[in-house]
DNA sequence: AATCAAAGGTCAAAGAAAGTCAAAGTCAAA
DNA sequence: TTTGACTTTGACTTTCTTTGACCTTTGATT
């Protein structure tokens, strides 16, 4: 396992019972023997909207960062995920939203890895780039709002 | 025997008593002494979804190869209508299929649906026809076998 | 106000995998 | 013997990660 898979996982263990934390960047970095800057590279591939997260943060003295989990109302993250998806999407941003409609147990884990499934870029191999991102977006909304239904 | 074959035999090997292994590719090739992409070959013309793998792989520092096998002696019908499928298949095909797996139980009928909604033609309207019965054959495999892990 | 130290932020280069593709090699069948 | 399928190889590409130099913001101190 790599560094920022390591510290991904730190700062979810973190989250597990609270919605919300104040880390200190060099603090952290400096427990977990790496450079400040990788923290925020972590939070910026990892802990991002489409799974379900808000960073912020304060510089200066006394500063911090806040990570905070966001608490959906189900009815509207559905079209929330579907309306950002839009027409065209790419495979990783896909997973995200999964993973986080997974979290907040709207689909099943089952129904995540069929979609993903239905919708990884190995399967779209042939086609020009431009063009995958855009039928994967549709075959993505299809499945979802099918496995919505019941 | 040739490199490929060994190299085969060797991944078979591995996955004897586990479903799923993950392997580096660079390590595994220096392992066997042949230049990494041979790799890819193997995995790309002998660990098809046709003899019931699944492959996956994540890149950069850290990445690796997934390898997934489906316990395929006991989904005989399953790899059936996988190898019937091809490379290619229409709409109309793909939906008798589905019919037929969940009459004979091997899938539910909520996974059928969901395969069907990422295989259904209105997803691919914008490819040519051809291109078309490609993408549906590899999405409808990829889903088939993440189906029938357990 | 001016300054300073203590945060955190940005960005680009280097590193670490894996992927792609086409050229060249092999070998059996027609 | 020519052809065509399969294999081997390596140069080049893409993706993700790690690192470090330099920048900006903020609160405290003078």
């Amino acid at each position: 396992m790599n560094l920022s898979n390591a510290i991904a996982q730190m700062i979810t263990e973190m989250l597990q019972d609270k919605s919300e934390i104040e880390i200190q960047r060099n603090i952290l970095a400096q427990d977990l023997g790496c450079v400040p800057s990788q923290i925020n590279y972590v939070l910026s591939s990892r802990f991002t909207p489409e799974r379900g997260f808000i960073v912020e943060s304060r510089r200066g003295g006394g500063g911090c960062i806040r990570i905070t989990r966001i608490s959906y109302d189900k009815d509207t993250l559905i079209m929330q995920v579907i309306n950002s998806v839009g027409n065209r999407t790419d495979e990783n941003t896909l997973r995200n939203h999964l993973v986080n409609l997974v979290y907040h147990k709207l689909i099943s884990e089952r129904d995540a890895a069929l979609i993903m499934a239905g919708c990884g870029d190995t399967n779209f191999k042939i086609l020009p780039a431009e063009i995958r991102d855009i039928i994967r977006a549709t075959v993505f909304k299809q499945m979802l709002l099918t496995a919505m239904q019941e």
